[in-house]
DNA sequence: CTACCCAAGACATCCCATGTTTGTGTTGAC
DNA sequence: GTCAACACAAACATGGGATGTCTTGGGTAG
């Protein structure tokens, strides 16, 4: 241990807060202050060091720190504005670290799995017991296009979410769309989309049975199919299919 | 429309990386390309200024960002290190923009709690379902604490952790256990734990019944004790019991 | 009225000087 | 031989200045 310091401290346990930590916070509470809404301007960088009394070092990488968090968005040249909910650095956060555990990557993905599988059954139940309806006439137009892609050997990513999000449009419930789309960026980025006929087909199939079981308000039947659904995924994380090695 | 660029521009879309996001990416991929480990030191900053051609500016905005989304931890005085999963970029972004949305605050929280709850809802059944079974000896110690609690007049937030973290353990999935505690940061940050004996001996009773269900692995009545957890959670949310106003 | 240019404003980048914090090695008293 | 106090080096923190780059909008020529 090291001793105490040379001012003999009162103040026992409170550790200094860095400049940079007190700008981030001094400029988030001067955004509530102000009332600011997503996509307000905020004034210049000169006149922010003014305003919260630190250099404008400092300054920059609180404004860094609250952009990388989705909070600020800057552009060159424009300005700093308010930024919009976006849980990008969520799936920063995610993508990084299951990067790193290499040698545990398959494990990373099967807990991102289960976590949106459930997330998943839990809003399409709560969609059947609601009495919500889903935009049937679309789903299916989706679908038609699912099919086609799974005869040319893969259903893209870009179906696949289309489909769930209009699944779940009726819910309008935003952060759930956002977390799922964190999920969806997820995948794309760690799993490679193979190129299999069978698989794909199998995949539209498990959709139109999810569809169906909503349709006829079929709760346990809903549940067995999102499962089935995700029993896919599961087998392509188990088969090694990786972007990275 | 302004028009193109003096040099007339053969790279029709792409736009340049700025020298700090590039330094982001740069970062990363040294990372992954060392194989560092969470908890790994990174050269200094100069060295990381020279290996990356940047400034130190630049540089140092860098590390701000990967920062903030829980890729490195910065220790002034020693160095900079391989940081730990921890989700918390999630919550301090969802706090900043629920509190942002002050008319609409009960809304995202309501958004929030349907998230939480159909996450839960989903990891409990996988429990039962997967026949695991968790530590019901510490479980009821937990709800000993609990009852005394509510006694007191209002169940911490603390207590209420410990027992679904204790309850979920088995499953091993420490994303979902992270993902609950983001949850769990966000409703403290925003929800007020008022003072009330008969809500308190409600939650009480409430965890009871959860364990209960799990008990005696009966899914549905798990699922119906979780429901009405929630709703707990949604009654306190509609009473407009928020710590800001 | 349109198209172009250009200047002002705002962020980006880098350098340098200096302050703080941390970890470690050294020394000297006991 | 032990241990505490000090000294020093390494590493990050902070502030300020100079200059580059980008966006926007106004002015002007056609």
């Amino acid at each position: 241990m090291t001793l105490l310091n040379k001012h003999s401290g009162q103040a026992p346990i409170k550790i200094k807060e860095s400049r940079t930590d007190g700008a981030v916070h001094s400029l988030r509470d001067w955004i509530f202050a102000r009332g600011l809404r997503t996509g307000d301007l905020l004034p210049s960088e000169s006149e922010l060091c003014a305003e919260l009394k630190v250099g404008r070092n400092s300054l920059r990488e609180a404004v860094r720190t609250l952009r990388a968090t989705g909070v600020l968005e800057v552009r060159q040249g424009a300005g700093t504005y308010v930024g919009v909910l976006s849980l990008k650095s969520m799936s920063d956060e995610l993508i990084f670290h299951s990067r790193l555990a290499v040698d545990d990557q398959a494990s990373y993905l099967r807990y991102l799995t289960e976590v949106r599988e459930s997330l998943e059954q839990g809003l399409i139940t709560n969609l059947i017991t609601e009495g919500l309806k889903p935009n049937f006439e679309v789903l299916e137009k989706i679908l038609e296009k699912m099919d086609e892609e799974a005869k040319l050997g893969f259903v893209t990513s870009a179906t696949d979410r289309k489909f769930h999000e209009e699944l779940l449009a009726p819910l309008n419930n935003p952060i759930s769309i956002l977390l799922l789309q964190v999920f969806w960026r997820i995948f794309d980025e760690l799993l490679d989309s193979r190129h299999d006929p069978v698989a794909a087909g199998k995949t539209a199939d498990r959709h139109h049975a999810i569809l169906l079981a909503i349709k006829s308000a079929d709760p346990r039947g809903a549940r067995i199919a999102v499962n089935s659904h995700f029993d896919g995924l599961r087998n392509r994380i188990g088969s090694r299919d990786f972007k990275i090695d």
